[in-house]
DNA sequence: AAAGGGTGCAACCGCCGCATA
DNA sequence: CTATGCGGCGGTTGCACCCTT
């Protein structure tokens, strides 16, 4: 499998596909010492190897909690729609499947998903003012949190702020993260209770009916229509048609009453 | 059965950011 | 402030295996 071997230079380190020796002696040295500075591990271990191929077959084949296996159909589905959302932040996405490894993603989308998603990209657009739109009733539809959810997650990399009230949790494993300052690089944003949060934000797993929210966004980079969405979020004071053709879905009660109208000047959107 | 093209995936490469001296 | 080393990441490679003809 994979490269041919010892091809390094002056032949000094192993390449190429690692024994099953070579695999014991990295398991047994990282048991006891620990997977922490490679450079070392890679020196007292006794393998000819480099530091990086050392880590490398550690995190995506020997480590106890890697998750043998095929990709099950939930497992493909979380990585189209954390695709959608990240795009090729691999590490980010395995991130959301325990045991599943970055790169085993990677070659996963490469062989088996990238020909069936065609992502529209639209960049460097500019949404309406979401207060001119046509809301449908919220009356009107079974899932209400749901779609209300998918308004949320299709707008990618949103740097800006969420208070969100009563927010409750659907998994309870799901706990906040968040980062008061700077960009947060966690790969999901989940929020319980009320706050202000500046981030990467990506919200899910919550059931939102019936509560009160109120989003400011100040920042909105690489926007990216989602494949399920006829939904995209407004910038006020900009007045135009969708652009995605698509009619509006609702929002939730008082959800634009509590809009906050304090959004940042058209400037300190700077859409990449 | 054999050849050749396609596919899957382990492993490598090069870049970047961060920590430390 | 700068240089250096290291870990982490996404892109890419190339071999073994599979499939088709």
């Amino acid at each position: 499998m994979g490269r041919g071997p010892n091809r390094g230079k002056g032949g000094k380190l192993n390449r190429g596909a690692w024994t099953a020796l070579e695999d014991k002696m990295l398991t047994d040295y990282v048991t006891v010492h620990g997977d922490r500075r490679w450079s070392t591990v890679a020196r007292e271990a006794g393998l000819h190897r480099c530091a990086k191929s050392c880590r490398l077959r550690w995190l995506n084949y020997l480590r106890p909690d890697i998750k043998r296996g095929n990709i099950t159909k939930e497992e493909e589905d979380l990585i189209i729609r954390l695709h959608k959302l990240l795009g090729n932040r691999w590490s980010l996405i395995a991130g959301r499947l325990p045991g599943r490894t970055d790169n085993e993603i990677k070659n996963y989308w490469h062989s088996h998903l990238a020909k069936k998603q065609k992502v529209r990209k639209f960049d460097n657009k500019i949404v309406n003012n979401q207060k001119k739109m046509n809301i449908e009733k919220y009356s009107e539809l079974e899932k209400p949190s749901d779609l209300l959810r998918n308004d949320i997650t299709m707008s990618r990399f949103l740097n800006g702020s969420i208070s969100l009230d009563h927010a409750r949790l659907e998994d309870e494993s799901s706990k906040l993260e968040h980062s008061k300052s700077g960009i947060d690089r966690s790969p999901m944003m989940t929020v319980e209770g009320s706050g202000q949060f500046k981030m990467d934000l990506l919200v899910e797993d919550f059931d939102l009916s019936g509560i009160n929210i109120d989003i400011s966004f100040t920042r909105l980079c690489d926007y990216e229509a989602s494949l399920i969405g006829s939904t995209c979020r407004g910038r006020p004071n900009e007045a135009g048609e969708d652009f995605f053709g698509h009619s509006w879905h609702w929002l939730p009660e008082g959800f634009l009453d509590n809009w906050s109208s304090e959004f940042a000047s058209r400037e300190d959107w700077n859409i990449m």
